[in-house]
DNA sequence: CTGGCAATCTGGTCTATACCAAGGATGGTT
DNA sequence: AACCATCCTTGGTATAGACCAGATTGCCAG
């Protein structure tokens, strides 16, 4: 069934990136070098990583090079354990790095929780790492009257964490969306990969056991980096 | 800001997607006679579709052209109810072709659903169409055990309605599984897309009251159609 | 009217090459 | 030891052109 030449490619490097003996670091030898190795051309070349990469396989971090792609992390966004805590569970090494933090009005927020658009929120942005690579940009939106002096603490720790034990808030209810996307320009630089790389966003309005609007949030994952699981 | 040109025509062309009034049933014009018009390549031009592509703001129908996407359809996979209901709910229009109908064992499926790997179901592949676009090939498979006799029937409509209304059959526990994809050929092929197109695959793993395994499901998406929804 | 073949349209693959721009390493300076 | 300018490596972008292969259309023959 002679195939398309860039599929017999990506035959050749699944190969190459089973054998972690052949790679150093799970890093791949440079686009110019397999170009050659193959006798082809860097274009489709590239063709059979970009293939390799939509599978998950492999992925790049901007102008670094190719890097073969660890397990994916599991992930379950119905359940409010933070994020230290998952990631340590399935025997990786978590890190969060607080990128902003601020007060204003967040639209998409305000509209997401039922409050007037002007509504100003406690701003939280952070970059969180698995095995030092860095998978997820997320940004939360804290309705301020829910907790007051929120800012005063610090973030690198569950944020829900937080606002159960200061302030005794039950997360009751969540509207949850997950889409496929492409990165935006920021998320990808935070992110140190390409803008446009293909990413998965989750959202969430969360509302407490009165049915008040408590936190809006924004996650942007690198697409191969999670498996999404939820049980019921 | 001098972008890179491809993504300067990522703009014009999404000028020209949100103007419906430019293009003839969503269709985008030929890549030659876009090239030409934003005075480039074949190939820069290729690079900003992708990038739509990935944006889910444009798909393409193997060798036929480019089209604008419709607004994604929204999905809770937690939920039990049919897909004609849930497509007509939101005013598009469903279809079902069943594809295959088989009996077989299915070692994926036995091991989510914790059987011996040898052991058979009741295989049936369908692919669905919203808006007579082909979004979604999804393969059940369905312990004989719990719904003798089962193939007997049509599978059109909700293959959960029909285990409950003749085997009073209760889906107590799911297991569910999301992540990006690439399509698989067979996937791609029935769906009318390029092989190695962005999917998203859901599986799940369902039970019944008393923890018997019922019924194991693999869908595969296209990307940009769905938004998939949990409410809790 | 219908079935089938052929031309044509459209995206899919591939070659060959050039230059750009960010990341990282190097080595010298303070 | 800290710092910074520089160079090199690597991926990122872009051009120009060629041929392949499935999908569609339309014509022609039965």
């Amino acid at each position: 069934m002679s195939d398309a030449y860039y599929l017999q490619l990506t035959e050749h490097l699944r190969e190459l990136i089973r054998d972690p003996e052949r790679l150093t670091d799970g890093r791949l030898p440079p686009e110019r070098l397999l170009a050659e190795r193959f006798r082809t051309t860097r274009m489709t070349l590239r063709q059979a990583l970009a293939q390799l990469e939509g599978e998950g396989r492999i992925h790049r971090s901007n102008r670094r090079g190719w890097f073969v792609s660890p397990e994916r992390l599991l992930y379950d966004p119905t359940r409010d354990a933070g994020f230290n805590d998952y990631v340590r569970a399935q025997e990786r090494v978590p890190r969060t790095e607080v990128l902003a933090v601020e007060t204003r009005p967040h639209p998409p927020a305000a509209q997401a929780l039922g409050l007037p658009a002007s509504h100003a929120f406690y701003h939280i942005r952070r970059r969180r790492f698995v095995d030092d690579r860095a998978v997820l940009a997320e940004s939360l939106w804290v309705v301020p009257e829910r907790a007051p002096g929120l800012l005063e603490h610090r973030f690198d720790h569950s944020l829900w964490g937080l606002l159960r034990k200061h302030w005794q808030i039950e997360l009751a209810h969540r509207s949850i969306r997950m889409m496929s996307e492409a990165l935006s320009r920021q998320d990808a630089k935070d992110l140190g990969v390409t803008p446009g790389t293909a990413g998965l966003g989750i959202n969430r309005a969360i509302f407490d056991g009165e049915r008040r609007p408590v936190e809006y949030d924004e996650e942007h994952w690198l697409h191969d980096a999670i498996c999404v699981t939820v049980d019921i």
